[in-house]
DNA sequence: GCATGCCAACTTCCATGGAAGATGTGATTC
DNA sequence: GAATCACATCTTCCATGGAAGTTGGCATGC
């Protein structure tokens, strides 16, 4: 116990300390993911801090954060308004994902053998486990495999930016896709394209792999944008 | 004049106020790329308020916002330090850019023919800058007009969050850029390599600008980090 | 009925004070 | 002399109040 805490402190991580800030930052985030305020919401960070138990300042932060983020906006001395995403968003934030995963999967082909297949084991993981969850039906395991295996591909690249920008990303672009997630038919060809690209990576050819990456993230990307805007939402 | 003022409403901008702490973050950021704040340095927010005249709210809260940038990190209850820069982090940084800029070329070449053909002439005037300045020997000058072109390369690019994010790293990686401006030799590869860019923009063809911007990046990479690593800086 | 202008009720914005945590210094103990 | 502990001082963190700005409604005038 006294190791770990030696060893924490020799990692240089700073040991988490729970602010209200984060508490609150944390909270409305999950709130805004799960749609307890809607887009378009608008509310007084009183109400806010009311709502969370807490004063006005730390929720203030909180926002300051959400909107660097992205996903709030205040609109000075009239409140602030959950940012509702357009069809145009979504191609944007695709087309972002697209250039980052592409890079995070080269980077992945490039690393050391024996690193490269301990990712590939984990990402060939969440592949088997969306597989399952298309004989069981369930799209929300689905979703969650598929989830975890574009949150590998990041976080285990070695660049903490590409993480720290694909994490922000897919935070936006969550409602929209849950949204689709029951509007489309069965996505069965996710699988095959993530086994190419895991086989990419396997091989180290960075090349490929970042060509598989790309190419996955387009169809998604050409398979999402034409839905989303063909229900005729403007935004959501 | 009216006509102005409803103009900017009818354009949807909500006029700017400046606020106390969009200029404590103006200033700061600014503080911290010219190295007035040199990396690593450390103050506590009621200096940093008293120097610049103001309160200690305003002055956190753009902190807070500087944190998410990754320009400066906040140590519990032991003031804030400027993060200094490893070499890691600038290759972290140029990964990302390669990533973000090749997507924005390849987006630029797919616009319709007329703006195309406009973006295009205000990057070969950017390219003529650098140049004049190389003709002058003005290494300065150069940095500006490379600048721009990069930044005018991201700004058309018609994805905001492109524009964002680009902004952002190049804000991060502006110390070492004016650092190793003065190390190495004289950037002579980079007009040709722009003017590349250009004519694949020019011709619309995607692939090509998507590659050539890309290699672009990636030279310059291959050229700096190494660069930074010699002359033996652990951090800047 | 309709336009206009005032006003009360909100909102964020900023200042300030106290609470709690971190740090370095010096007294105290052995 | 070295280790330990109390404490003074500095820091961020959070609460709260007042200032300034925005909005919607209501009275007023025609």
């Amino acid at each position: 116990m006294l190791v770990d805490k030696l060893h924490m402190r020799a990692r240089q991580e700073p040991e988490k300390k729970p602010s209200l800030v984060e508490d609150a930052y944390k909270a409305l985030k999950d709130a805004i993911r799960n749609n307890v305020f809607p887009p378009g919401y608008q509310g007084s960070e009183q109400e806010i801090a009311l709502r969370l138990g807490m004063s006005r300042t730390p929720v203030h932060e909180a926002i300051i954060r959400l909107q660097e983020d992205g996903l709030v906006r205040v609109l000075s001395k009239r409140g602030v308004t959950v940012c509702p995403l357009a069809p145009e968003d979504i191609r944007e934030i695709y087309e972002v994902i697209i250039a980052i995963e592409a890079m995070a999967s080269e980077l992945l082909a490039a690393l050391p053998d024996e690193e490269r297949q301990l990712v590939a084991d984990e990402l060939e993981e969440a592949t088997s486990d969306m597989e399952q969850a298309l004989r069981d039906d369930d799209l929300l395991a689905w979703a969650a495999a598929d989830d975890l295996f574009h949150r590998t591909l990041v976080e285990r690249c070695g660049n903490s930016r590409i993480r720290r920008i694909a994490q922000t990303l897919t935070d936006q672009a969550h409602r929209a896709r849950m949204l689709t997630l029951k509007l489309r038919s069965k996505p069965t060809g996710s699988i095959a394209a993530h086994r190419d690209i895991i086989a990419a990576i396997r091989k180290g050819k960075a090349a490929e792999a970042h060509q598989q990456a790309r190419q996955h993230r387009i169809s998604a990307r050409d398979e999402l944008v034409p839905l989303i805007v063909s229900v005729g939402i403007k935004h959501l």
